[in-house]
Parts: C-alpha cells; sequence; structure tokens
DNA sequence: CGCGTAAAAAGGATTTTACCTAATTTTTAA
DNA sequence: TTAAAAATTAGGTAAAATCCTTTTTACGCG
C-alpha cells in the first residue's frame, strides 16, 4: 500500500450537523483528511494555536456567530496567507461572493454543490490554488460587465452611513442630527442616491440596502 | 443476524452537499434508510407517486426553490397525513417555526443539531409521534405566554397583502388601487398597523415584515 | 492668489405620510 | 330580524418626504 501523506483540511461551520457530515464525506477521501473543526473565528483562531501544523486548506462558512466569514477570512489573508481558504456558502447573492472574494478567499463554493464536486473542488484548489463553483463563475463575469443598473455602486462613507440610518425608523431630520449635518446635506445624499441607484422613494432605498448586505435587520 | 425492517426516510433539501451527507449519516443508521432524495416539493410528490412504499418520515427543509417546506407541509397534512414529517431549517426565528408548526409538522430540528442527536430524533418521532429540538421547545413556551409587544401577530388576508405591498415602491395612493380599496381604507391598514406593532414609519414596517418572513426581497 | 471641483447647504414648492376622530357600510351573531 | 361587531370610508391637519434649482463652503493646486 502506497502511503502518501493526506493534505490537512478545517471545517469552520457553526452548523455542527452539516460540519460533522461535511467532515465524515471529507475523511473518506483518499486524499484529505480533516484536522479539526470549529463553529466560528474565534474558536478557529485557538485552535489554530494549538496544533503544531497548520491545515492547507480551510473550508469557511459565511453566516455564523461571535466571528463571521467575512472577518474570519480577512485575519487569515492577513496571518496565514498560505493556508487556502474556501468559502462555503447557501448564499449565491452577488455582493457577498464579491465580499468574500475581495478579503481574499481562494475559492467559492455553493453549498448545494454535488458531494462528488467536493473531492475535485478540494483537488482544484491545492494544485491550482483557487476553485470555484459554476456559478460563482458566472457572478464574477457578470461583475466585469456590469449593467446599466448596476453602475455606480459604491459608496462614500458618509453615503453608507445615511444608508445603514435610513434602514431604521429614524426621520431624515434625526439622522441629520446623528450625522451632524444640515438636513438639506441629508436631502441632497438622498436624492443622489435615488437618482443613481434608479428607486422612487425610501422604501426602496431599505430594499437595496439589504439586498446588497449594506445593512442587515 | 436479527433482519429488521429499516424504517424509510425521505430528505427533502435543495443543498444536495447537505442533503446527500445527510442521507449517508441516516444510512449509516441501523434502524433507518434512505428511500429517496429531493430537491423540492414538486420532485418529491413526483417520486412519491413513483414509489411503491411510501416512507414513514420526511425530513423537509424550509428555503427551497420551486415548493418550498411550508407549501410541501401543507400538501403532506393533506394528502399524506400519515407520513411524519421533521422540519429542518437553519433559522430559529419564532414566526417561522411556529408558521411550519401550524402547517401540521410533526418536529422542528435547527440543521446545527449534533449528529449523534439525529438518531434520537427519528426514534423519538416513530415512537412518541412528534420530536422538537430544545430550541424549539423554548420558542413553543415563549409563543405560550407572549410579551405585550409579540400580541396581534396575527393578521388578516387583507392586511397581509397591504403589508407585503408596503415593502414595494408603491405608494399608499396605488396600493390603494391595486387593492381596489379607498386610500381612506389603506391609511386605515396602516394606523392600525403601526400602532399594534410599535412602529413609527414605513420603514419600521418592511423591517417588521422581513423579519417574521411576512414578505421577502 | 484665484481657479476648479466636490461636498454641503439653502430656498421653495408639491406630494406623500402620518395622526385623530367620527361616520357609514358590511358582516356576524343572537 | 335586529343589535352588535367589524370593516370601510370620510374630513381635516400637521409632519415628513420628495423634487428641482441655485448658492455657499472647503480644499487642493498651479
Amino acid at each position: 500500500m502506497k502511503v502518501t501523506k493526506k493534505n490537512s483540511v478545517v471545517v469552520v461551520d457553526d452548523h455542527s450537523l452539516f460540519a460533522r457530515s461535511l467532515a465524515n464525506l471529507i475523511n473518506s477521501f483518499s486524499n484529505f483528511e480533516v484536522l479539526f473543526q470549529a463553529k466560528n473565528g474565534v474558536e478557529m483562531q485557538e485552535k489554530l494555536q494549538a496544533h503544531d501544523v497548520l491545515p492547507e486548506i480551510i473550508l469557511l462558512d459565511i453566516n455564523m456567530p461571535v466571528m463571521d466569514g467575512f472577518e474570519t477570512a480577512e485575519w487569515l489573508a492577513q496571518n496565514h496567507p498560505e493556508i487556502k481558504v474556501l468559502a462555503l456558502s447557501m448564499e449565491d447573492e452577488e455582493q457577498t461572493i464579491l465580499k468574500m472574494l475581495r478579503k481574499g478567499v481562494n475559492g467559492y463554493l455553493l453549498k448545494d454543490i454535488h458531494p462528488e464536486l467536493l473531492n475535485k473542488a478540494l483537488v482544484e484548489l491545492q494544485e491550482k490554488g483557487y476553485y470555484h463553483s459554476e456559478k460563482v463563475a458566472e457572478t464574477l463575469l457578470h461583475s466585469l460587465n456590469p449593467t446599466e443598473d448596476e453602475k455606480n455602486l459604491e459608496f462614500k462613507e458618509n453615503e453608507l452611513t445615511f444608508i445603514k440610518l435610513a434602514c431604521s425608523e429614524m426621520t431624515y431630520k434625526e439622522i441629520a442630527d446623528v450625522m451632524d449635518l444640515s438636513p438639506k446635506t441629508i436631502d441632497g445624499y438622498r436624492q443622489d442616491l435615488f437618482r443613481r441607484l434608479n428607486i422612487k422613494n425610501r422604501v426602496g432605498l431599505v430594499i437595496f440596502a439589504l439586498k446588497n448586505n449594506l445593512t442587515q435587520l
């Protein structure tokens, strides 16, 4: 029997049933094994320190309590750039994917992937240094060629603050007070955003913000 | 070797990696086996018809395309009341849980359950006819003793329609036109809801609707 | 300094929301 | 059939939101 060192993988996901099943699946592969599991970024950090060896690959869920995938990916990129990170998520929201990619993850996998493809994904990630499922590839292409509606989707700090506050029950006057600006300035932000985002009223802005993860409920 | 007929289980979940892992886990149990899997309610209906035998238990995801868990549970309760349905979901939102329970499911399991508990859950479901994870039990207790804020959380058909339309860019006048009611009636709905839900403006209503899954983005 | 540019602010008008109370119609139940 | 309850509609008013245009301010730069 040929004995080859298996590549070690870490699974970070707060859904223990899923994480466990995933770990079992990976351990059934001849070329990969699970080093450990963690429920969130903090637990992962602790376990990474406690272990002598580092994993080659980290499978990282996005929606987690305590320290979510975005923060964890950022920390990994800064502290362990050699570890390949594969983001694992239910969501195929364009903004979410792009946000993770900007954090420096090496791949993005939707959780509805076929089990057979997981091995392929891990191998490709190891060999090529990246792997993206098809939907993600589409999203990337799409983001390179944004439609008219989706241009001007970058916001200045103040705009972003305004948008987030507009997603609350505050009146514009109250928002102006909090941001220490004139109500007329706030009205300027509002008007400009309505035009750029092609929306008709504040509800439209709230919907836009939620769809694009600019704020959360 | 003692040969006992295994109880058959069907897994309905659009996340194939999760569904597959779940199926593997169940097949590893000595007392349960997976009859088939389906990606949504429609596919489940088709496969149920195609099979001679019916499963004892159906594990049902809530968030699915085409035909979601709510619709599927409703259909199962009407057409196959003898099959025990175990709702399986990431969410522990009180409203979601209650909605599923009202559809007649026999149990509600959060996806972050420990693998060891799944077997226990299936056995209990089979023997007692129901199983609920701890968090759900808490939710049930909580719902029996609602706080002041959470009373009056049931909506009439018209109110629900209004709420959903209010979560769009339509003005109240436009909503009145669509619903074929006087703007004054719409204003009545609005006012009543603001008071009952203790919210200040339309954004508050949108947030409430989204938090309680009355509408979706 | 003066110029250009972008952010901030203002003026002023209209529409939409929001709030309160009361009247009318429809539905329900006795 | 009739009284009570629920749903719908009205009237009026104040506050907030929306829209358009113009002016002021802040700041870097040749």
